[in-house]
DNA sequence: ATGTTC
């Protein structure tokens, strides 16, 4: 039965669920929002999954959610939570079955004139390149001995393979290699299912789409992002495949085993979880972090073979095209970072799901070329609206452990989507705007349509409104393979 | 998200 905890109004973008409101809650719940979204989620199970993070051990100052939050596997989706890496936990839960799920940007040097005339074959070309839908497969399989160095090494295994250009890695959160990753704690099976996998897109909500620069908000940061106006993009969405969705599988039935050993019952169960300081606990991360290794190589492989794609359609360079990353980030992870508590500094466990990192101007974690600036913040909407790059602000670290949204967020569940729309009828609407699509399935496409999602624009506006990022550009959409 | 209910 849900019980839907009560929200009180803090300021125009804040709203708390006071600790004690559920049983158990060991601090509260925060929810960055605004009056427009929160019909959505005020009689949703998310917000009692808000709830039920605060009782979780080791849980430092709030349960957080972000203005995108929707009903997830145990946390919600876009929900943060930070736990002391003495008394905390670690919960599979609270980083997503997609380890890694992320966001890459590509910026081009042509414009949308030049790529209209061609859009149809661009798109054709993509589809053919990235492998994409349930179970897509890649055309090549990873021997033994090339999986271990993909787990231990990420985008960089894929790099140095001649997968992309080394100045790619500079670019990407963590520069695409998690450290701490420990291939020997991912399990066969999840090997097995990952060795045809890389260079592949999946399905969901995962798509790559070729977009145009819209509007420019920061004139001072776009460029330092080679970002301008009328400027073609290629944004693309996955993450760690069937391999990072068995690590999940695997170590959740690993702390069940725990937590029944211990006697330990949760508010739900879901939220399986060890303590970060346990055998159990320390090796999730070390699989975790191989996953999230995974999930960077494929995204360094698909990069690669949207620059294939560009190539044989503009039979020009990669130099002519540029095709350079803009940057990457990861939206499910785990993270140990150094954070500022009642005062003091403080190690932290930061779990983001469907959240993204978004660290302030002069964070050493954001690349060189940025920080003067902050952390890029990667936010694709849905396929008819437009998505967004933001940038990190002061209040991020002050209010949301340094995070923000990750997308519009789901309004509909994909079966209430897949009753709701009609695929000619998205397909249509997207046609009659001028938007290319190319699905592996139907169901890509209905559980996909843009009226599953919630406004992309407010989402935006009120992690603005809040003080965590800033709006740098809005991209639109010109075409779109999905998953 | 996911060899979409091993």
């Amino acid at each position: 039965m849900t019980r839907v905890p009560p929200l009180v109004a803090r300021d125009e973008f804040t709203w708390e669920i006071p600790a004690g409101s559920v049983p158990g809650m060991r601090v509260p719940g925060i929810l960055f929002s605004n009056r427009a979204l929160l019909g959505a989620v005020e009689s949703d199970p998310s917000l009692e999954q808000l709830a039920n993070v605060a009782t979780l051990p080791g849980i430092v100052r709030s349960s957080l959610a972000m203005p995108d939050i929707h009903f997830g596997y145990g946390f919600p989706v876009g929900g943060v939570a930070a736990f002391d890496l003495a008394e905390g936990v670690v919960s599979p839960g609270g980083i997503g079955y997609d380890i890694n799920c992320g966001v890459r940007l590509l910026r081009t040097s042509l414009g949308v004139d030049d790529v209209r005339p061609h859009l149809k074959a661009l798109i054709d070309s993509l589809y053919r390149n990235v492998p994409s839908g349930v179970g897509s497969r890649a055309g090549v399989t990873l021997s033994p001995s090339e999986m271990e160095e993909v787990l231990a090494n990420g985008a960089r295994w894929a790099v140095d393979r001649g997968h992309g250009r080394r100045e790619d890695l500079a670019v990407q959160e963590e520069e695409g290699r998690l450290a701490g990753a420990d291939p020997s704690a991912v399990g066969d099976g999840a090997r097995r299912r990952g060795v045809r996998q890389l260079g592949t897109l999946g399905s969901g909500n995962h798509f790559l789409e070729v977009q145009a620069v819209d509007e420019i908000f920061h004139p001072e940061f776009a460029p330092v992002l080679g970002l301008t106006p009328r400027q073609v993009v290629v944004m693309l969405h996955t993450g760690s495949r069937g391999l990072g969705h068995q690590v999940a599988t695997d170590y959740i039935a690993t702390m069940d085993a725990r937590l029944a050993r211990e006697g330990v019952t949760l508010v739900d169960r879901q939220l399986s979880c060890a303590p970060i300081a346990s055998p159990e606990g320390e090796r999730y991360l070390r699989a975790m972090a191989a996953g999230a290794n995974f999930a960077w190589a494929n995204r360094q492989l698909i990069t690669d073979a949207v620059r294939r794609s560009f190539r044989e359609v503009f039979h020009r360079s990669d130099a002519e095209i540029d095709l350079a990353v803009v940057y990457d980030v990861a939206h499910n992870m785990a993270k140990v970072e150094e954070h500022r508590v009642d005062g003091a500094p403080r190690r932290l466990l930061v779990h983001r799901k469907g959240a993204t990192r978004a660290f302030p101007a002069g964070r050493p974690e954001v690349p060189e070329r940025y920080r003067a600036h902050g952390q890029p913040v990667l936010i694709p909407g849905d396929m008819g609206t437009a998505s967004y790059v933001l940038v990190g602000l002061p209040g991020a670290m002050e209010r949301s452990f340094g995070s923000s949204c990750h997308g519009a967020g789901r309004l509909l569940s994909r079966h209430a989507a897949v009753r709701r729309f009609r695929f000619d009828e998205v397909t249509r609407a997207l046609t009659e705007r001028g938007i290319v699509v190319r699905s592996a399935s139907r169901e890509g496409v209905t559980e996909e349509a843009p009226g599953a999602y919630k406004d992309v624009e407010e989402v935006v506006k009120v992690a603005e409104g809040a003080g965590l990022t800033r709006r740098v550009a809005r991209l639109v959409p010109l075409g779109v393979v999905k998953g």
